[in-house]
DNA sequence: TAATATGTTTAGGAAACGCTGAACGACGGG
DNA sequence: CCCGTCGTTCAGCGTTTCCTAAACATATTA
């Protein structure tokens, strides 16, 4: 009974491992997420360590990531001292903050960088005499580098229009901060 | 003038490098597509190695990697001996090929493994009698797993509507083999 | 068959990475 | 003010990854 339970927290864990390991994070981050997914109460730093023996040390920075990745959030239990963590149950905001955390920051500059090379490309071709070799294989050059910016544009586009899209689904209270009501999340406690 | 031309393609390929990096491939990867992908005859193995400054063996354990990507193709030029290749162009066409490839198989692993946890965990909520503290307890973890669960489904579906929506854009001639013409690419040669 | 040309595999070294355990600093209570 | 409790940082270490150079396999030509 209970080990059954027990085994299905830990196929989780292992699995959410292996997706974390895949994307280039370290195994723990995913582990991590999964205990706390699991969770019906915040854990500590060390209630997390000992669950995935690992050392503290492991644990605190690898938390600290999932917090700033936004899937995870640090929580008060009134009176104790220890910082207690639980997971990020919403799933499509987690997603957002992936979106503009990671992949839009590394993505706009691969973007900056083909249309500067465009650029470079586009003057050779207008500065050089018709007909001659060196403006033909410009060409050549400024075309694929014009396709790949539009496909580059295109990706950012969609990437944009998730994360405006979710904003508007869940629009915050009034200034800033978190939006929406978790729609689904912590049945208990 | 030539300069300028030569500092556009170093700058896509070392752009491309660090793309690569990014998801989690060697930076070679990523700067031999670019180099292909600007390219206006398909290269050699050794053209490769000596533009990029690495070795054949690293040049075509990497290049093959991007043939079994589908980012690359080998073409034969008559009467030589020697291995060419040339860049797949068709961004989209990659897209599909990396998804299958590389995330399709991945992630159904992981969908698979929740869909396995959130059984096991519903066993126990089906097994055990109401008001129990494990009742409890399953019933909050399978909760989540059922959530989860979802969300892979979801993902899964816009994977698959992706894939079959290019598909219908770019249909196979008749059986099999690859469809439709390059839509933008190739313009000399 | 020998000689040449080409692609692939592999052994070994270098660099990067992840993790631990211990040291450290901050903070609050006795 | 000192002591215990936390979280963070860091040096060291083992592992993994990446790359090169050389050996190897295969095919072509003389």
């Amino acid at each position: 009974m209970a080990d059954q339970l027990r085994e299905a927290r830990e196929g989780l864990i292992q699995s959410l491992g292996r997706v974390s390991a895949f994307w280039g994070f370290s195994k723990i981050v995913g582990q991590l997420y999964g205990l706390l997914y699991l969770s019906p109460a915040p854990l500590s730093l060390d209630d997390m360590a000992v669950a995935l023996g690992a050392s503290k040390g492991n644990v605190s920075i690898n938390v600290r990531l999932l917090e700033r990745l936004g899937m995870v959030r640090k929580v008060w239990q009134r009176g104790e001292r220890k910082d207690y963590y639980e997971a990020e149950t919403d799933f499509w905001q987690i997603v957002k903050d992936i979106l503009r955390e990671r992949e839009k920051k590394e993505f706009d500059q691969a973007l900056r960088s083909v249309s500067d090379c465009l650029r470079l490309a586009a003057e050779v071709t207008g500065r050089t005499g018709a007909g001659t070799p060196i403006r033909a294989e410009a060409a050549f050059v400024e075309g694929r580098l014009r396709r790949m910016e539009e496909f580059f544009k295109l990706i950012d586009g969609f990437v944009h229009s998730v994360l405006v899209l979710e904003d508007l689904r869940f629009p915050p209270p009034f200034g800033s901060g978190r939006g929406g009501a978790d729609p689904a999340g912590t049945p208990t406690r």
